[in-house]
DNA sequence: TAGACGTATCTCGACGTCAAGATATTCCGC
DNA sequence: GCGGAATATCTTGACGTCGAGATACGTCTA
């Protein structure tokens, strides 16, 4: 039986237990847990990627074009869906993965509303070579957690995606290893 | 014996299996669970507090000086730490909050380096007046959860804490239910 | 008690995101 | 084949955050 040390949240729960002792704070426990790690993460990712010269958010467009498979395509509409990102968003990062020399784009002739947007070689090598730092990371973040912890984190996460609804067909080509969704 | 259906991530895990199916994305599967759900339930709380006339960062600075205890007092420093923000940005953040009444500043007498930020009456009412409905919500988001779906997910995400160093220290003051730390 | 160092807060400019709406194109019913 | 609805993308303006550095104040040491 080992004695855990308190965590941040675990101060929070007592500040509100001395404070107002009524509340049930057992969601809070949760959610709040949820929403600190995944930033404390997210840190961590983005320090890798700094690493290789990239923001985390151009990783992300450029894994969801990499995974799509060749020839390394997707329209704005579908990145929206996938990085969970507004139109408006996509058309910004567009602009500037263009920009540096990793998505070209171009109209689609059969349907002229649609735009392809298309990894260049170069894009795509700078998504090779900051991949596996990058998987080598996420794999070192987890490696503390014992088997049974790490079997439960991933139970526990699959079942709240069930309850928030989050199905295959949002983020099929898309949602990067190093996402922050917004 | 319940056949799941895929979620999003799962969809992700199966591109890079077609595309590099000698890549191990077991981190994948934890990791981007963690920043798209964290995600997809903050949207959910803002909800909540957009119906109460709330920001989510102003509902996170509010609880923080909430919990603190009377006087209901804490200085910009604190409130970095606590909310995982940087000090440029916990400025901001009181200017528009005294801007709306809910919270004032005095410096410190004794040591004028400090100063000191209080909640006001009306920014405690705002902060009673929403604290409810959040947690309701928070409570509501959790409910489809089986028990030990929900005990796993805790536990599993209290060893993530250990893994990630972090510790009562940084957040006793702060850190609201419906945060989005940086 | 002067200077050097440390601490607390604020300022400034840049950036990424969003919401709402504008524009262009296609689809559908008649 | 025409007009209206639907779809896809882009534009614009506002906002929240960050990083780096500036400023003000306190502490320590010789």
């Amino acid at each position: 039986m080992v004695s855990r040390e308190a965590d941040a949240i675990d101060g929070i729960l007592e500040a509100w237990a001395r404070e107002r002792p009524d509340l049930d704070v057992s969601a809070l426990a949760v959610i709040g847990r949820l929403s600190r790690y995944a930033a404390l993460v997210q840190v961590r990712l983005d320090r890798v990627f700094a690493e290789h010269g990239l923001q985390s958010w151009e990783f992300d467009v450029l894994s969801a074009l990499r995974r799509s498979g060749a020839p390394y395509e997707l329209t704005p509409g579908e990145l929206d869906r996938a990085l969970l990102i507004t139109s408006g968003t996509t058309t910004h990062r567009i602009q500037r993965l263009e920009a540096r020399g990793f998505v070209t784009r171009h109209r689609d002739e059969a349907d002229r509303r649609i735009v392809r947007v298309r990894l260049t070689e170069t894009g795509r090598a700078a998504h090779e070579a900051t991949h596996d730092a990058h998987a080598a990371n996420e794999t070192r973040i987890l490696a503390g957690l014992s088997g049974a912890d790490r079997a439960d984190l991933l139970s526990g996460l699959q079942a709240l995606g069930r309850v928030l609804g989050d199905t295959a067909d949002d983020a099929v080509h898309a949602l990067s290893e190093g996402e922050t969704p917004a």
